[in-house]
DNA sequence: GAAAGTAGTTTCCTTTTAGAAACTATCACT
DNA sequence: AGTGATAGTTTCTAAAAGGAAACTACTTTC
């Protein structure tokens, strides 16, 4: 009896997949999390904040970055009146709800480094 | 007042982000979370159970994928002493751990795609 | 008027990632 | 002996991602 593939076939499973692949886009890359938890934490920042937060970034890739979150909508960008002009980012009501799964994240990676330690 | 970077500066913070950053690195790439994803609801399943079940992967990708995953103990491997020899690849007690992670970015990923075509 | 802070952009280069196709190897069935 | 299933590996190539450094542009302070 030949298996056929039959878990993806439902139709459940094919918009879990689709859904794993879109949210992955939106927050694909080496920076997105870091960024978000960064400014969940830390309420309205500016560019030059973030770029002495978010350890290791580069103008490049922070302006890169923003401006993808900015699109999704998960941040906002704001530029204020100030001289020099100083611009306001800031996580935005609907970026908030990526909170579990940013906690959810962070709290796994705690235990998995404590699961290291306990194994050797 | 000059301001000071204060938020990654509290040990706290540092470590929420090395946390996120090897959360990340083991779920790297753009295959883990489906091949994770597949292996919830499919319980064991072959080499070639996944290729079909993950759309798109190749054997090059699919076994590499699995190989991460296997080192990092999420995924078991066992090969069984069928003829032809058959390999039944399952998500271990720990790579359970990860589905509450994997239901909220599915789950996040639905009601994306839902407020997208609600703005519209 | 030079330095330093704001917020980026642009260019050039390297590394990483991914995919397609071909290949190995074993075994069963016909 | 040939086909087809198991489970991969290897090679070659293309695309994407990432980073360092230089640059723009404006303003304030020294």
């Amino acid at each position: 009896m030949k298996k056929k593939a039959e878990i993806n076939n439902t139709p459940i499973c094919q918009v879990r997949m689709q859904a794993i692949s879109d949210a992955m886009s939106i927050l694909s890359g080496k920076w997105k999390f870091h960024i978000l938890g960064t400014l969940m934490e830390g309420s309205k920042l500016g560019f030059m904040d973030l770029l002495r937060e978010v350890d290791g970034i580069g103008t490049k890739m922070l302006s890169k970055e923003l401006r993808d979150l900015e699109i999704n909508r998960l941040v906002s960008r704001t530029v204020k009146d100030t001289k020099p002009v100083t611009v306001e980012y800031a996580i935005t009501e609907y970026g908030k709800t990526l909170s579990p799964i940013i906690d959810g994240l962070a709290n796994w990676g705690i235990a998995y480094r404590k699961s290291i330690l306990n194994t050797k």
